[in-house]
DNA sequence: GAGTCGTGGGT
DNA sequence: TACCCAAGACT
């Protein structure tokens, strides 16, 4: 796997070439944080942005939250971001502003689980360490075609990976892993021709590597439903805060009803006014269900009472931060010419 | 162990 | 199209 990663591993902005002295922890904790459950094309541009505004610990710990969020919008899990800037909080406070080399102290620090100190101790400080991801899993269910079904599956793939990871330069052999898993032993169609492990890999002589990992039948997603409102008044509309926990925690939006199995109501509109429904409703998928929105459009009248929030540029509505369910609303209303769009 | 938590790319 | 899934963590 090392003399293949030599040859093939691909150029990272966050990662030092194959073999050479390991990169900036700061670097390599920001990209494993935003790589989780993203894909790196979808990565590259927020880590290139996020580093030139924010390119240290003591930087990242000063900043404003808001700004914080707003710089994540559209990478999705808002979560990370909240725990990034615990972390790096915590990293100032309680480490001298210095990530600890360890994985029993990086597991303390907000955002960081089993999988991420794994790979920061071993990419970021030269540690021998299991490092273990989706990836890594495939790669290992296949190569020694584990039949146990997952989640099941993890203690064995675990004990696996750590009969093959080497004692020393086990951070290039995480990343020679993950690499392979990406764009090699691919979840539909591995190229086995490519691999530089097929001659050892059970499931490839079994001739049907696709079975591995095996998984458990998923259930389907629900529907839930609900409104948006765009409440408008001059060129501004407006936006309210979403609570610190949940969906979309802590993020920018507009103004919604609960999402929920019933169909929608007005009853939770900001504000009393004459709202008018568009034709047109907006369609998000989540993680776990799936959104059908109503859409409600009014002007304000600038008399009724109005729960807290602020009023927004509409001309200027990219800078704030909407996540994508929100961003994809906005652009409806826009459409349709409702007031002040 | 199971549910919650986003979004975009690939097939 | 509809579905799968991604460098998982937290509750």
């Amino acid at each position: 796997m090392l003399a293949w990663y030599d040859g093939a591993a691909r150029v990272l902005p966050w990662r030092a070439p194959p073999g050479s002295a390991p990169p900036d922890p700061y670097r390599v904790w920001l990209s494993e944080i935003m790589l989780q459950q993203t894909q790196v094309a979808t990565v590259i541009p927020y880590f290139e942005r996020w580093t030139a505004r924010w390119p240290d610990f003591a930087s990242l710990a000063a900043a404003d939250d808001a700004e914080v969020m707003s710089m994540w919008a559209g990478l999705g899990y808002y979560a990370r971001a909240r725990n990034l800037l615990k972390g790096a909080r915590a990293v100032v406070a309680e480490h001298g502003g210095r990530l600890p080399d360890t994985e029993a102290a990086l597991l303390t620090i907000p955002g960081i689980g089993p999988y991420t100190a794994a790979a920061i101790a071993a990419i970021a400080f030269g540690r021998r360490a299991v490092v273990v991801d989706g990836n890594v899993e495939r790669v290992v269910a296949r190569l020694f075609a584990i039949p146990t079904p997952m989640p099941a599956a993890k203690p064995a793939i675990r004990a696996a990976t750590d009969t093959i990871t080497p004692d020393t330069r086990a951070g290039d052999f995480a990343q020679a892993m993950m690499d392979l898993g990406a764009r090699i032993c691919t979840p539909r169609s591995p190229k086995c021709l490519f691999c530089p492990i097929a001659a050892g890999c059970t499931a490839r002589i079994e001739g049907e590597p696709e079975r591995y990992p095996v998984k458990a039948a998923k259930k389907a997603r629900p529907l839930r439903q609900g409104t948006m409102f765009w409440l408008t008044n001059a060129n501004r509309v407006w936006l309210v805060r979403r609570p610190d926990k949940g969906l979309l925690g802590g993020m920018r939006a507009l103004p919604t009803g609960p999402w929920e199995a019933e169909p929608p109501v007005l009853a939770d509109a900001p504000t009393a006014a004459n709202w008018r429904m568009l034709d047109t409703v907006a369609t998000h998928g989540f993680t776990h269900f799936e959104l059908v929105c109503a859409l409600a459009a009014a002007r304000w009248d600038g008399q009724t009472a109005l729960a807290p929030g602020e009023w927004w540029p509409i001309a200027d509505l990219e800078s704030a931060g909407l996540p994508t369910v929100f961003a994809k609303a906005a652009r409806l209303f826009r459409e349709d010419g409702a007031c002040g769009g």
